[in-house]
DNA sequence: GTTCTAGAAC
DNA sequence: GTTCTAGAAC
């Protein structure tokens, strides 16, 4: 019923996954073998853990951003991923900047979350996946390249192919989700996102997360406010560039509505009760 | 992004 | 009295 609202998602065309995550592997071994390069699924069973269990962590690190991207990753050792020459090793993409002043403030915490190995879910030579430290869903990753695109902004023509592969990744993470059959899920970006580096939300619609608690939460995933990934590859197909309408932090002060039947909710608890009622048997 | 909390709303 | 929001601080 719920996927049928949602007929454009990915969900649509997930698979059947009765081995789980071991085919979510094979499927990137092949999928690896195709581009020629090197892939690893880092934590491959980490896909099966609810994420609602990960939530002792709940300060932020005092220091989080470790440094830019490239560096990083040339510093890494992660034997399964062998540096080759598709390895991205220059930024200069629409205001990257090594000198970055802003080194340290939380909003480069995800520069340091994609580089902790504890945190992959998948890597390869172009994007990493981390799950949401504070997930708004039951499931609730991050697709990031390992190029440094600071936001929908930076992007240019030259991205689509980039922008294609993270569209991929977030398709396959669907497929093999063990709940893929009974949750639709939706893969965007937030319009004015609050934290630095151009991220791909990759989230179930069920919206049963302790961490979605407040108005912005909730239309920050639920109102134009996230841009489909599909309209921000077309966007930068047809005009070489990602427009972000003026007043798009307006809607996240809209009234509380639930994305499923639309009816309006007064508080985030009397929502988040009605959620329950779209998905009780 | 999160946490904390004053004060609005009930 | 309690619940909840929204803005400051980080």
């Amino acid at each position: 019923m719920i996927k049928c609202l949602f007929a454009g998602s990915s969900a649509k065309r997930a698979i059947t996954n009765p081995f789980g995550c071991l085919i979510y592997r094979q499927l990137l071994w092949v999928e690896a073998q195709k581009r020629q390069s090197k892939i690893k699924n880092v934590q491959g069973n980490k896909f099966k853990e609810d994420p609602r269990r990960n939530q002792g962590d709940t300060k932020r690190p005092k220091d989080p951003a470790l440094g830019d991207g490239e560096s990083q990753r040339a510093a890494q050792s992660m034997k399964a991923v062998k540096p080759t020459e598709k390895v991205p090793v220059s930024v200069g993409h629409g205001g990257a900047t090594k000198t970055n002043e802003n080194v340290g403030h939380w909003s480069q915490g995800l520069k340091a979350s994609m580089q902790d190995p504890k945190l992959q879910v998948y890597k390869d030579d172009d994007v990493v996946v981390i799950k949401d430290k504070y997930p708004k869903a039951r499931y609730h990753w991050l697709v990031l390249p390992w190029q440094s695109i600071p936001s929908l902004k930076a992007l240019r023509k030259e991205h689509c192919n980039l922008l294609k592969h993270m569209q991929q990744v977030a398709d396959r993470l669907i497929q093999q989700c063990p709940d893929c059959d009974s949750l639709s899920f939706r893969t965007g970006y937030h319009a004015i996102p609050s934290m630095s580096h151009l991220h791909l939300h990759v989230i179930s619609q069920d919206f049963d997360s302790p961490c979605l608690k407040n108005k912005k939460h909730w239309n920050s995933f639920t109102t134009n406010y996230f841009i489909e990934s599909h309209d921000v590859i077309e966007m930068l197909e047809k005009t070489g560039e990602v427009s972000v309408k003026e007043g798009s932090s307006e809607l996240l002060k809209l009234p509380l509505s639930c994305h499923l039947c639309r009816n309006e909710f007064p508080t985030m608890p009397a929502l988040k009760e009605h959620l329950k009622y779209h998905f009780s048997k």
